[in-house]
DNA sequence: ACAGCAACATACGGCGTAGTAGGTTGCGAG
DNA sequence: CTCGCAACCTACTACGCCGTATGTTGCTGT
C-alpha cells in the first residue's frame, strides 16, 4: 500500500504490474469472445503463460471478469466527468466534446472500457449471482455516466440551447449510437477517418437536440 | 411443399408446425443467454420436451442459431422495405416510419428479430466456421436492411429534406441507438409508454438530419 | 546463508454440455 | 391388418473447461 487510492483503482501501484498484465489480456479477450465463450487457459495463453498466474491473482472468472467491467467503467467516467462539471462552458460545447471522447474510446482497438459498455448484457448470468457488492458498484457507475449526460442535456434545455426533450430518453438514444460503434467499426483505418466518425456522432447528437430549421 | 415461397420462408407450412415451435423456444433462450450460454437442453425444457425434438429438425447447436437469425432478419426486411420503397411519400415521412416500426420491434417480449439484431456479435465464434453459406446470406440480408434507411436518407438528401451528410454513417448511428434499446428497455411497460418512446425515436431521427434552426 | 513468501507452472478432478445411437409411438396408405 | 415413416424420447459417450492442489523458482530481508 504506498499509494493512498481510495480502492487501490485508478493506479496501479509498482507492485500490481503483474495483475495489470493478466486485466488487460483478459479484457482483450472478452472483447473478442464475450463472457462465457472466452476460456481460463485462452487469458493466459493471451499472456504468454499458463492459469496459474490468473488465478494467483484472481479467485475465478467471474471475478477478473467484474473487474475489468468496473475499471472499464472507472476509466469512462474519469474520462467524461471532468468535461461534464466544467464550469464557464456552454452546455452544447461540453456534450459535444463527450459524445466526441466516448466515440473516439470505441473506436480504440480492445480496452476494458470497450468490455464495459459492450457487455452490459450480463443478466441472466448465474455466475456472477455471488458477487453482489461488486456488481452493486459497476451499476452505481453506470447510473452515474447515464447522469452525467442527462445532467448536461437538461442543462441546455434549461438554458434555452435545446429543445425541451424528455433528458433520459436523448441521453439513453446517444449513448446507444455510441456503443454500438464496435459492432460496425473495424480498426485499422486511419486517424483522419476515426477523427471524422467522432466529428459526426457529435455534430449528429446536437443537430437531434436542437430545433428544426425550415 | 404445398407453397411456392422462394427457400421454405415467410410461411410454416402445415407440415412444418413442429420445426416453427423449436424456433420459437429456441429464439426465447438466446435472447435471454446469448449464444454460448443457451443449451440444447434448456431449448428443449422451453418446449416442454427433450433434445431429442431439437435434433430431430436441426442438425446442431450452429444452424438453429443461424436460423433464428435468419428468420429474424428477413421479418425485419418484410416489414421496412415495403416503407422504404413506398411511393408517393417523402423521404422524411417514410424514414419516420421505418425508425417507429424498428423502435416497436425491439420493446417486444422475445422474438427472433432481436436475436438477430442483438446477436451480430458472432464473430470469432469457431461453430459458426462450417456454415458459411448461411452466413453469407444473413450478411446479405443485413446489409439490405442498412441499405433500405441509407437510401431512404439519401433521398432525402436529394431533395433537400435532409442535410448533406454522410448517409451510411446516418444509418448506422439511428440503427445503433434503436438496436441499443433492449439493453436498457425492460418489457411490461404500458402500451402507451412503448408509444411514446418509439416516437421520440423517431422524432429524434428526423431532428439529426435536418438543419439547426435557431 | 537461510528462511519465507510472492509469483508463477503443472497436473488432475469433476461437472456441464454437445452430439449420437437406438428405441417407441402413432398415423396414414395400400 | 401391417408396413413404414415421421416425430419424438432415453441413455450414453466424449470432450472442454473451471477450479484446486501441489510443486518450483527467485528474490529479499536479516
Amino acid at each position: 500500500m504506498t499509494d493512498a487510492t481510495s480502492k487501490r483503482l485508478s493506479r496501479p501501484g509498482p507492485a500490481e504490474a503483474g495483475r495489470d498484465a493478466v486485466l488487460e489480456a483478459a479484457a482483450e479477450e472478452f472483447v473478442k469472445h464475450g463472457f462465457t465463450a472466452t476460456s481460463m487457459d485462452g487469458i493466459a495463453d493471451a499472456l504468454g503463460s499458463t492459469k496459474g498466474r490468473v488465478y494467483h491473482y484472481y479467485r475465478g472468472k467471474a471475478e477478473i471478469f467484474l473487474d475489468v467491467v468496473l475499471h472499464g467503467m472507472h476509466d469512462l467516467l474519469l474520462m467524461i466527468e471532468p468535461i461534464a462539471t466544467e464550469s464557464g462552458v456552454p452546455a452544447r460545447e461540453r456534450l459535444s466534446r463527450m459524445v466526441r471522447s466516448h466515440a473516439l474510446c470505441m473506436m480504440e482497438a480492445s480496452n476494458p472500457q470497450r468490455v464495459a459498455v459492450q457487455l452490459v448484457q450480463y443478466r441472466g448470468m448465474p455466475e456472477l449471482a455471488t458477487h453482489t457488492e461488486t456488481t452493486e458498484r459497476i451499476i452505481e457507475l453506470r447510473r452515474r455516466y447515464e447522469r452525467a449526460f442527462r445532467d448536461v442535456v437538461s442543462e441546455g434545455i434549461a438554458d434555452g440551447a435545446f429543445l425541451d426533450v424528455d433528458p433520459s430518453l436523448a441521453a439513453k438514444s446517444m449513448l446507444g449510437s455510441l456503443n454500438w460503434i464496435p459492432m460496425w467499426f473495424r480498426p485499422g483505418r486511419g486517424a483522419d477517418e476515426v477523427a471524422r466518425i467522432a466529428d459526426f456522432f457529435s455534430e449528429t447528437a446536437l443537430r437531434s437536440l436542437e430545433a428544426e430549421g425550415a
